[in-house]
DNA sequence: TTAGGGTTAG
């Protein structure tokens, strides 16, 4: 069913459908289905139809339970929309089954919202209902003082912590670690790691990934290098995002070599995706080696990993940058044939460029292409 | 069914 549901209009369609559907079901609507058609019109900001179809799920003989409760949750609080999720909340609270992730989902929703004071609140309406706040609960109150750039206050919450018995994993730690990184705060970072390490908490491939990044952007390569060969050691197995991580630390530091070496290491233990190449791209189009950008383009198509209207973009602006026009400007059509928009900033530049280098006829081409694309679907 | 990173510019 949600494999048919499709896009736009098609998906409109099949949730009018449901909709009309009575008690014919015979099980076809089931509760991952309603999820996700949950998901989807909470998405689009029809928050009011997502709580719709939750209301309407006994109808489909699904039970409403803490699970569906928490689908309706995550759905609304996701889209930045964690008041209508409250509002569903206290509109339910009273008829469906209640379980601690449901307060979690909002919990995290408020403080991703910057609204301590709800969340605070919302904590205390969970311990009145039973429930004793786990590590997500107060991990969602790191992850905010964590960006205020709050660290006395995340401080506070680790202790607390350990007053009440609750013991950070490794989410905690990677929250807290990268956010003192990126406050340049690169040894207060390490004091994570190191009290991380010493409570008995096992990092995993996620914590070593953000790791490598804050010691690489702190130019502290050799160190990162360590870590990414310990993890082994660990018996953590590297995964397409500590790749990715090295790979992207490796060309910022134009080490062409390293880089692809770690492209061809990686593909013994997982597939690259996009995330993987763009760094990579980037670093051919400033270098202007084309024939490596080649080797890239074929590498990405026998991976199946297609290109995006980011990659497109930085492919472009990077081979203006360089000064290879006549490829920037095939990159720039197969962008337009493949139904993408390019922004007002990556063609104003191209068109520039072209006028620099008296290619009229070029210039001409790509204004004509530009003037069929609509300029309100830019990417 | 709940919490964790860069990623197009600069």
């Amino acid at each position: 069913m949600v494999d048919i549901l499709g896009k736009g209009k098609k998906f409109d369609l099949m949730w009018d459908l449901v909709r009309e559907m009575d008690d014919l079901n015979d099980g076809y609507v089931t509760l991952a289905t309603m999820g996700k058609i949950m998901r989807r019109l909470a998405r689009g900001g029809r928050y009011d139809e997502a709580v719709e179809a939750f209301r309407g799920l006994d109808k489909f003989g699904v039970t409403r339970d803490a699970m569906a409760m928490n689908l309706l949750m995550d759905a609304l609080a996701k889209e930045k929309s964690v008041e209508h999720a409250y509002e569903a909340f206290c509109e339910f609270k009273d008829c469906t089954p209640l379980n601690i992730r449901t307060f979690n989902i909002l919990i995290d929703g408020w403080c991703k919202a910057g609204k301590l004071e709800n969340a605070e609140r919302t904590m205390d309406e969970m311990k009145k209902h039973g429930f004793v706040p786990d590590v997500v609960s107060y991990t969602s109150f790191i992850e905010h003082y964590c960006r205020e750039k709050d660290f006395r206050k995340v401080d506070e919450i680790f202790k607390e912590m350990q007053e009440k018995g609750c013991k950070p994993n490794a989410v905690t730690y990677t929250i807290a670690m990268h956010a003192l990184g990126k406050a340049k705060q690169i040894n207060e970072a390490l004091e994570v790691y190191a009290k991380m390490k010493s409570d008995g908490c096992l990092p995993d491939a996620k914590f070593y990934s953000s790791l490598i990044f804050i010691l690489s952007k702190a130019g502290r390569i050799k160190d990162a290098n360590e870590i990414f060969e310990d993890m082994k050691k660990q018996g953590v197995m590297s995964d397409v995002s500590t790749y990715t991580t090295m790979i992207s630390s490796a060309c910022e530091l134009s080490q062409e070599e390293d880089a692809l070496k770690l492209l061809r290491k990686m593909e013994d233990s997982c597939k690259p995706n996009l995330k993987t190449y763009a760094p990579l791209l980037k670093m051919c189009c400033k270098k202007r080696r084309m024939k490596v950008l080649n080797f890239l383009l074929i590498h990405m198509f026998r991976n199946d990993v297609s290109i995006d209207a980011g990659t497109y973009t930085l492919l472009v602006r990077g081979l203006c940058m360089s000064g290879k026009l006549e490829l920037a400007c095939s990159f720039f059509e197969e962008m337009v044939s493949k139904g993408m928009v390019p922004m007002n900033a990556t063609y104003k530049m191209l068109v520039e460029e072209l006028n620099k280098n008296c290619m009229g006829e070029a210039k001409e081409q790509i204004e004509k292409l530009m003037s069929q694309v609509k300029p309100q679907e830019s990417v």
